[in-house]
Parts: structure tokens; sequence; C-alpha cells
RNA sequence: GGGCGGUUAGCUCAGCGGUAGAGCACUACGUUGACAUCGUAGGGGUCACUGGUUCGAUCCCAGUACCGCCCA
């Protein structure tokens, strides 16, 4: 006997462990079915399960359960990433918490790439568990990692990495360049744009004047919109507006609009940089260049390519050098030369002396007397020497928006360096092209746009970090910088000494590859690649990908390009993009807003089924989610109703575990409860197909619900009660049946309760054929599609509901047991009647329901085309409440077909619309028409009685 | 500034060229041998606004307003 109700703490993980022990997880290496084929988006080795992991992972499992139902050959790639900068953060601040001397630095490298790799095996992956525990049914025998296995130096994970990289060096798609990248002084690492948050800040604008070279005037003037002189006055300087004082010192020209008027009389000429000792200060150019806004500001804009993304294009257009002035750390340079020399250097420069880019980077800029600033310290400064010479404007308070590191949070610096590059445009274009063709579709499939939108668009994908933790890049450097890449460093020492003539001492490089750089490998490096493995045949390209849309960039981009370009072919077929989840008011949940929900803790209080059915129930394509306890609770409960729906039909000795044909059942009730599964299943299978995850749980919720347990057991009762043997036998069989089927259909969705009922339903001649999640998924087609008995049980349904509904309406006591009768019936109807004389009875709480010719006097009329039902409640009502009632009605009859009939009169309706409308609209008009009839003579009657 | 999305019941949201739906909340009644984590019934909507297409628009198109998100 089944308990009170099911228990998701007792039983989840008892029945997980019991799955996992038998190898339900593992692919069926079935050749000869369809291969279904996910990759998990591979979270943070650091990482904990939260909402977003919680939502995509249960869309992952209810399409890998239900696959596996039909029969494919399913994988579930599970495995995390590496994460460089958070892994090594974790260590970093580990090693800092231990109160040791030690620190990342006084380890040296090696030593701290085990301490990495031990805090791995030892606290690395806790969310593999806690994906468990959602009941995900990934291939965990098959479990990867990004870098790989550490102990083995030929491991597979590694070798795609440095195959990937020395293929795509070989092929000139990646280079080494110095360009301005994204630096994190705090991790002092450079990072990706999509690692760069932009955040709006409080911040200044300064106003500074800019001397032109030798004292030499110009007549500035100003005229608003009709060409009106506003302002004409003479100068000696430029207005240059900044937010950055401290780049001052590395700018290497003014630039204005070309077509800006206002300062076309000094381009071409020299100002000066009003920063720095006097005798020594530097004239930069006057040029012009797209770029200035003439609205903005002054419409002058100082130009630092070294320090400024869009400075970077001007300067690099207009071949004005780029002085790069910080560390790091973001402090003001103490290496180079001194002051004096750089600026004469610089100078000579400007004055068209050629320098290679290696030169001017040696050049340090930075006056001696903010060496060694931090850049804020060196920016107030600049201000105040600005500002006590006189050649500060004015300052204005502004929102100014600034880049911050998504992991350190410190503001970060645009900075020149030398990096590794991928040639992303390059590779982009095939994988633009893929979904342009249709090969891989977006679902929902307006994301296309975000991706093209972002495909168009990239730029040189920067992959090397200044970090420890990670693939090491498989270049070394000559002793004169010649690079040799190569697969590991008895290649390269080969290459070294060819190239050299004899043999040459290599360095190699200390930088590490991004982590996405071996996540964008991810679903093919899993399979075995680069050897040409079994699993690679057979599950790439993968079925779908399923992620959230702030990750097209991280994962879709990048996984698309290099799969692309290494396997020849597409990495997936679909992109489902799934929702946000947000908390109850649609903000993002994060840690400091404090809005966080944690889904173990709801999977403690009401079981991961209730969270995952939540999930698929809200995950309406194109939308995100607030999710709020209260719909949890939900649908606990419902996962509580299906329980005791099945104790009931345990209780009732329904029979579990055997098959039933449509043949087999002869009661209406019982096809007609069949007819109903069979619809819910189509729609379960459909939705899950074009992956509308809601509607397939809506169907299911319906069908459980309202279908199953508030009409089908409702109605078994009084033959269960009774006395008809055949039909107590026929409707265990098909009771146990049907629960059974909801159960297969349900499964996907919530696994841990559709598992427990499974089993324990398991009945004692009729021993369950394997686990829940392993039978086959029911299919049924329109075999159980039964007119006759729908039409039946529709009538009886609606018999019931309009009865309780005017006993509610009268204020009819519930526990009155009144008559009924039903008058004007056709032959068919009166049959049905007299079918189903008893659960009409029971159902709508009648002490008899018979079948008249004529209306009993002092009744009421319930009226529903031809047929009506008279319900005896006279010592219950008044007539003129009841008269009341009726007119209500009436009017709303006259209403309607008023209108309808007003629609049929159109001329142009009867002809253009489709014929079925127009019948439908006219059976309506006769319909109400009948049962209006019926009403206005109870209503007479009434009024002949009161 | 560019792009995307949203606006439907008190709340959260489905839906859709052919009489407006769900869950929650609310109201009334109910402890009936599966379930009070429940049952029965009920109230509640100019489907943001303005035009257009159409026999017919909440739905398609254009514009407006407001609200989100992403990118500069």
């Amino acid at each position: 006997m089944l308990d009170q109700r099911f228990d998701p703490q007792g039983a989840e993980q008892r029945i997980y462990q019991r799955w996992e022990e038998e190898g339900c997880f593992r692919p069926s290496g079935d050749t000869s079915a369809e291969a279904y084929s996910i990759v998990i988006p591979p979270p943070n080795v650091t990482g904990v399960l939260h909402m977003g992991h919680a939502l995509n992972n249960t869309l992952q499992d209810i399409l890998v359960r239900f696959e596996r139902m039909r029969g494919k050959n399913v994988r579930w790639q599970p495995g995390t990433d590496h994460a460089g900068i958070a892994t090594q953060m974790v260590v970093e601040r580990q090693l800092a918490q231990d109160g040791g001397n030690e620190s990342r630095a006084s380890l040296g490298r090696e030593k701290f790439v085990d301490r990495v790799w031990d805090w791995k095996e030892q606290s690395g992956g806790q969310i593999i568990n806690q994906l468990k525990r959602l009941g995900a049914s990934c291939d965990w025998e098959n479990e990867r990692f990004t870098m790989g296995d550490r102990h083995d130096p030929d491991d597979q994970m590694q070798e795609a990495v440095r195959k990937v990289f020395v293929d795509l060096y070989n092929e000139g798609l990646i280079y080494r360049d110095k360009r301005l990248v994204n630096w994190d002084p705090h991790f002092q690492t450079a990072i990706s744009d999509l690692e760069v948050e932009s955040r709006d800040v409080k911040g200044h604008m300064w106003h500074f004047k800019y001397p032109l070279a030798g004292g030499e005037t110009y007549t500035y003037v100003e005229k608003d919109e009709d060409g009106n002189v506003t302002l004409e006055e003479e100068r000696d300087y430029i207005s240059i507006a900044t937010t950055r004082p401290e780049t001052m010192l590395g700018d290497g020209a003014v630039a204005v609009h070309p077509d800006d008027e206002r300062y076309a009389p000094i381009v071409g000429k020299l100002c000066e940089i009003p920063v720095g000792p006097k005798e020594h200060r530097r004239l930069i150019p006057i040029i012009t260049d797209e770029y200035p806004n003439p609205e903005f500001g002054s419409g002058a804009v100082k130009i630092t390519g070294a320090h400024d993304e869009n400075d970077y294009g001007v300067a690099q257009r207009n071949n004005i050098p780029m002085y790069r002035l910080m560390d790091d750390q973001a402090r003001m340079r103490t290496d180079g030369p001194s002051y004096e020399e750089s600026a004469k250097a610089a100078q000579a420069i400007a004055g068209g002396k050629a320098a290679t880019a290696a030169e001017v980077d040696a050049l340090n800029l930075v006056p001696e007397a903010y060496r060694g600033l931090d850049r804020y310290e060196a920016r107030k400064q600049v201000i105040a020497d600005i500002d006590a010479d006189g050649l500060m404007i004015e300052v204005e308070d502004k929102l100014i928006t600034q880049p911050f590191g998504d992991r350190s949070g410190v503001v970060i610096e645009p900075m020149l360096t030398d990096q590794w590059f991928v040639n992303a445009a390059e590779l982009a274009k095939p994988a633009i092209e893929a979904v342009r063709t249709g090969k891989t579709k977006f679902v929902p499939e307006n994301w296309t746009k975000t991706y093209y939108n972002w495909m168009d668009n990239i730029q040189p994908w920067c992959v090397s970090r200044q970090l420890w933790w990670g693939h090491r890049i498989p270049a070394w450097f000559g002793p004169d910088g010649k690079i040799f890449v190569a697969h590991d460093e008895a290649a390269a020492v080969a290459m070294a000494e060819t190239h050299y003539g004899e043999p040459t001492e290599l360095t190699q490089d200390e930088d590490v590859l991004d982590t996405w750089f071996s996540s964008a490998l991810w679903p093919f490096s899993t399979q075995g690649w680069p050897e040409e493995t079994e699993a690679l045949k057979q599950y790439y390209p993968t079925s779908v990908l399923i992620t959230a849309h702030d990750i097209i960039f991280f994962w879709v981009a990048r996984m698309m390009m290099m799969g692309i370009h290494f396997m020849g072919e597409i990495p997936f077929h679909d992109v489902y993009i799934h929702a946000l989840v947000l908390d109850e008011k649609g903000q993002k949940m994060s840690k400091s807003k404090g809005n966080a929900m944690d889904p173990l803790e709801l999977v403690d209080e009401y079981g991961a089924d209730a969270l995952r059915f939540t999930f698929a129930r809200l995950a309406a394509q194109g939308r995100n989610i607030r999710l709020a306890k209260q719909s949890v609770e939900g649908f606990r409960n419902f996962t509580t109703k299906l329980w005791n729906a099945t104790r009931f039909a345990e209780m009732n000795s329904c029979e579990f575990g055997h098959e039933l044909k449509p043949g087999d059942l002869k009661l209406p009730l019982n096809r007609w409860i069949a007819a109903e599964l069979a619809k819910a299943e189509a729609a379960v299978t459909a939705s899950l197909e074009a992956y509308k995850f809601n509607e397939a749980a809506d169907a299911l919720y319906q069908f459980i619900w309202n279908v199953l347990c508030d009409w089908y057991i409702e109605l078994i009762k009084p033959v269960m009660n009774g006395e008809d043997e055949a039909a107590k036998t026929e409707t265990r069989k098909a009771c146990g049946w049907v629960i059974d089927q909801t159960l297969k259909l349900l499964h996907p969705f919530t696994p841990f309760v559709t598992e427990a009922l499974w089993e324990q339903t398991e009945d004692a001649e009729r021993k369950r054929p394997g686990f829940l999640m392993l039978q086959d998924w029911p299919r049924y087609g329109d075999a159980w599609a039964d007119a006759e008995a729908e039409a039946e049980m529709a009538w009886v349904l609606d018999t019931v509901s309009e009865i309780r509904s005017t006993r509610s309406v009268l204020n009819v006591p519930a526990g009155a047991q009144i008559s009924a009768s039903l008058i004007d019936a056709s032959d068919k109807v009166k049959g049905w009647a007299a079918a189903n004389e008893v659960p009409i009875r029971q159902l709508a709480r009648l002490g008899s329901f018979a079948i008249a010719d004529v209306k009993p006097a002092r009744s009421v009329t319930i009226a529903s085309g031809e047929d009506s039902i008279a319900l005896e409640v006279e010592e219950f009502i008044t007539p003129a409440d009841e008269i009341a009632r009726l007119d209500k009605e009436i009017a709303k009859l006259e209403k309607d077909i008023t209108g309808t009939e007003k629609k049929l009169s159109n001329e142009n309706f009867v002809a253009k619309a489709p014929p079925e409308i127009v019948e439908e609209n006219r059976e309506r008009i006769r319909e109400w028409t009948a049962t209006l009839a019926k009403l206005s003579s109870a209503r007479e009657q009434l009024k002949d009685i009161s």
C-alpha cells in the first residue's frame, strides 16, 4: 500500500543511485537506432548550482529522457570547464587564508598549478553532485574536464587543444599581435570583450586648454543652427574634454571632425600637452578624423591610442604613435628612459621620424613626478598641476560608461600588449553560413539575429591569458624573438635547429589559453577527437545545444566556429535558447542583490520533481521566467495529486503492468479515458519535438488533474462500489493501464515520483519489466480515438456540470439530495442517461435522475439544445430568484443570437468565410434558439405559479 | 544611437484570424473511504493606444506611448 504522500527526501537519492548503478544513463550503443546527443554547457569547476543551471539542465534532462524512451541511442555528455581566472582566484584566496606565507608567487608556477589540481580533485566539481540531485541523467561514466587529466601526459583533451592551436597557427588563423586588449589590473591578465561588463558610474569630464605651439592664435567662431554667429573670439588654445586626464601624457594627437569649421584654421598645426615639466612639454598635431562628434564637448578629442578603444582606431587610421603609460597593475610606468629623453624621442617621431611599434612602446612618457603612482592618484595630480597652471576651463559631473572585469570587479584598462589572437572573422564566415542555410537552427528563431549581429561584427579573439592555470600555449621563442609553434617542445626545438642551423635554446610562452578556447572544442573533444573515434561518428554533430541567450556569444558562436573548421560539420542541429530565471519582481537574481534563490533549497523543500515541473511549465519560448516559491509549491501539489490518484487505483485493486489493445475496452467510460490519454500523448510528443516544454507540461497537467482525477476517478467510483463484476474487472484493467501510461508520459518531467510509483505499484503477478525510465515511449496514433464514447462522456460531464452549477447558483445546500428529470431527450440521449444514471446521481448529488416526458411542475429548468433537465428544488428557492436567474440567461442568449444573426446576414461573410465557419454559426443559432425556447417556457410556467 | 522583446483577469503568464484561457489570489459552500498539499461553484478582461489589411483583428501590418534586456 502506498504511503499517504510521496516523500522526495527519502526516495530521490535512493532511486537515483539505483539508476546510476544499473547503468541507466549509459548510451544504448545501439547503432541501428537513431543517435541523440547533447553536450552539457560545461559549468565552471568552481561553480555551484544556481537557478540558471537548474533550468538549463532540467530542460536537457527532459529531452534526453524523452528521446531515450523513444528508443534513441542517447548520450548526454557531462563535464566541467577549468575556469582559468575563477579557479586560480579560488586557490589563491585559499593560500591567503591558510595563514602560511605561501602565495602564488612564492610557490612558483609548477607547485601552484599542482595546488590547483589538488583543489580540483578535492573540492572542485561540486556542481556535478548537485546536478544529480536534480535527476540529471548524464552519461557520467564519460564525464570530461576541459583540462583533461593531470597524470596523463598524452591526455586527449589537452591533445585536442594543442592540435587546434598548432593547426590554426599554421593556417594563419592564429597570430601574435600587439593590439589594444582589455587588461584586468587585478588579475594582471588580458581578458576577452565578453568578460568585460560596461557600467554607468558617476564621473567627471574635465575641460583643459591645449595651447597652440609658438603662441599662435586663431579666430574661434561658433554659430547657431541658422548660421548666426553666437560667439567669436581670438584663442591661443584648443579646448579638450576628457574623463581620464592621466592618459594625456600619452596623447599622440588632437583630432577634430573634418567638417568642423570652428577648428579648420588650425588643422595641421601643433598644440602642446599642458602637463609635465614645462621645458619638455610635447607638441602634438591637430588632425582630422571622422570619429570626433562636433556636437559633443568641444568637438576636439585627444588621441591616446594605447589606452582607449576609440582612440586606438583613430591612431591606427592616422598613423599616430601609441604611447603606453602603465604597467601590469595599472600604475604609471617606472621603466624605460627618463621623461626628458622619452619626450625628445616622441617629439622626433611627431616630427616625422620613423619608429617601430616596439621602439614607441619602450618610451616612457610619464614624468618622473608621476612615475609609480596608481592611475587614479596620477589623475588627481595631473588635474591639480594643470589647474595650478590656469589651463583648466571647467569640470562637469557626468555619468560615464566604464568597463569592469566581470570577475575582478575592477576598472579594465585598455592596454597595448602582445597577445595571441584568433582570426574570428575568418572562422565566423562558415559559421554564419551554416545558420543562414538552416543547417543549424535557433529556437526561438529570433535569436538568429543576435547571432548574426555578433558574428557580422566579430573582432579578433584574444586567446592568451597571463595566468598559470590553463592550457599552456604551445609556442616557443628563439633568442631573437622568432616564434616556433609546435605540438611539443621537442618539435619546436627541431624547428629551431632547422631555422637557425644549429641547436638553439628556446623559451616557451608563459601564457595560457582562454578557457573558452578549450570549451569551443567541447562538442568534439569530449567524444575523443583528434582521434576518429566511434563516439564521434555516432554523436557528432550533436542534436541540440540548450543554453541561455547570454551565452550565445561565449558558447554557440565559438563552438560553431571551431566545430565547422575542425570537423567539417556543424556542432549541433538545433540551438534552443531558454529563458533567464528572474525573481518574483522580474529582476535578475544575484548574490549582491540578495534575491537569489537556491535551487537546492527548493529541492529540499518541495522535491526535485516539483522544481523540474515548475521550470517546464513556465518555460514558454521567448519569455523569461519569474520564479516564486508559490509556483513550486503548486506543482509539488500536482505531484501529490498524481500520487494519490495512483493510491486510489491501488486501493481499488486496479491492475498495473499489463498491456491493452483498443478492442479490449467495452465501457464508454474506459474507452473515453483511453482516448483522452491518447490525445494527451499526441500533445506531449508534438510539443517536446518542437521544444515547447510549457505546452507539453500543460497538456499533462490538464490531463492528469482535470480529466483523470476530476472526472475519470470520480466516475469509476460508482463502478467500483457497484455490483457489475464485468465492469469492475474491465475498469480495474483500464485504470491501472491508464496510470501506467501516464507515468511514462510524465516521467521526463518528474522522474522521481513517477519511478517511485512505477516501482511501488509492481504487482506480484506482473513484474515490472525494469525501470520506468527505460520503458518505451507510448505512441497511440488514433487507435484509441472513439467518437461515440467521447460524445457520450461529453454529455455526462456536461450534464453533471450544469446541474452542479445550477444548484450552486440557486444556493441549494450541498448535502441536499434533490430529484432531476431529463426532458425531451432523443433516444440516443435517453440511452446515455440510463447508462450513466448512477454516476450522474452521485456526482451531481441527486436523489433520483429519471427520464420523463413532461417537466414536473414547480421545477427549475436547465436547458441546452433540444433536451433539458428539470431540477426539483422548490423547497430551496423562491420563484422570483429563479425568474431572475432565467432572465439573466435569456438576456445573454438573446444577445448572442442577435449578434450571430447579424453576422450571418452579412452577404460578404456568407460568401467569403469558410463554409464550416458559416455552418458553425448557423448551428449555434439553432442550438441557442432551442435553449431559449426552453428557458422562456420555463419562465412562463414559473410566472403562472407565482 | 542600433538591435531584440514585452504590454491579455488583482498577480504571474499561456494563447490565437472565427464567442477570451490557466495557475495563484479572491468569494461562497463542502470533511463525500485517493488527495484539505483537497473538492464543488462563482466573481473578475474595451486583450496599451491610433490607423490599416480582412467578411471578420486580441492575433497580421504600420505608427504612438510606456516597460525591460543586449550592443555601442
